[in-house]
DNA sequence: TTAAAAACATACTATTTAGTATGTTATCAT
DNA sequence: ATGATAACATACTAAATAGTATGTTTTTAA
């Protein structure tokens, strides 16, 4: 890797952390170049402007990650309902990358961008499609293979999981515990058991 | 009402709406002081600082909102599984107070301060606390009349059906659309159905 | 080796921010 | 009616912020 792209890339992660801990709004781009040790001027030589950059977190650090983590154990597993139970066992238990008091990055900017930032909203909405396509579609295999009841809509399910991870993660910020992550999970396995 | 109520309520009330709207740290004393029409000496005559007016809105505006909306509908009725699905209904699809686009105050907040100001965590988790109170106790009280199978646990679907509407307001705020809310009440029915 | 362009460094600016200092006016008990 | 205090008004400040102007250094292609 040429020494420009390591500059940009440790802007984008550790900008990332930043975020991911304090939120995009309050990270500061002096916050970031501190952090960095890089100079304004490396700063600006690489990124246009604050949401410039933004909008190149998701697409560079999220995005991978999201293929990584969220859409390949997805993928490997042969039964939907072990796939999304294990899936999200791993996200909120084992994960390493994702702390329980700072939320779920993705929904975080969600939740702080979307309204006001089409470019935010956007690409923001692509990286949920992808995760939601893929669970869909594992659902939908499951059906043909006659592991998952005929009359569940794979679609309707996903967006049911889909929230519930959500909105474990924001309730583990506001308790600031992995607790709560347990009776959730429980629960989780009992309803997907439903869909068999 | 005495006069000096009044301006502090009003002060409450438009800035509840900016922040719900543009969020707690985008939200200026000088866009409140604007919007209200109350200057900047009256703004701080009833409140030291900003952050005491953030937890003087959860307290004084989100609390009596929660009991109203979302406590009292789940005391009124007597089926749990109804109980639940009707609110969910009414908070998502009915209710003007609460818009698509802009998510859910509380979660919000949550998102937003959780990490990093104590007082709104204390606060916020106070409120949370409260609603899910009260859905336990429903449970429970369906259990008891046997309208809910036996070895259902109450906390754990109150943790699970909580998550997943702090989710869908999480999903609505993204796609902008109150389509998404459809897939995630029926799926919610179909899964409250499998706990009689 | 050298010239041009890429990559970075430093010092600055205009605006916005929460909060303050110091007033003036309205309210109310006596 | 009046004096005290509650309620508000205005003008300011210091810090932080995104972004710019104008450099210097490092790479790279010839």
């Amino acid at each position: 890797m040429k020494k420009a792209e390591a500059t940009r890339l440790t802007i984008l992660q550790k900008a990332f952390e930043l975020i991911y801990i304090k939120g995009y709004q309050t990270t500061s781009i002096d916050d970031i170049i501190a952090t960095t040790q890089v100079t304004k001027g490396a700063f600006y030589y690489h990124f246009k402007t604050k949401d410039e950059m933004g909008i190149a977190i998701i697409n560079e650090i999220l995005k991978p990650t999201l293929t990584n983590s969220f859409i390949e154990p997805l993928q490997r597993e042969e039964n939907p309902i072990d796939a999304i139970y294990n899936l999200m066992h791993h996200l909120l238990i084992e994960n390493e990358f994702l702390k329980v008091e700072y939320g779920c990055p993705a929904s975080n900017f969600t939740q702080e961008m979307t309204p006001w930032h089409a470019d935010f909203n956007n690409v923001l909405n692509e990286l949920t499609q992808q995760w939601t396509n893929v669970m869909i579609a594992t659902i939908e295999k499951g059906k043909k293979k006659g592991l998952i009841r005929e009359d569940v809509n794979p679609k309707q399910v996903t967006t049911f999981v889909v929230s519930g991870y959500w909105g474990i993660r924001n309730f583990g910020k506001l308790e600031n515990s992995k607790k709560v992550y347990f009776p959730y999970l429980k629960e989780l396995k009992s309803y997907l058991n439903t869909l068999k």
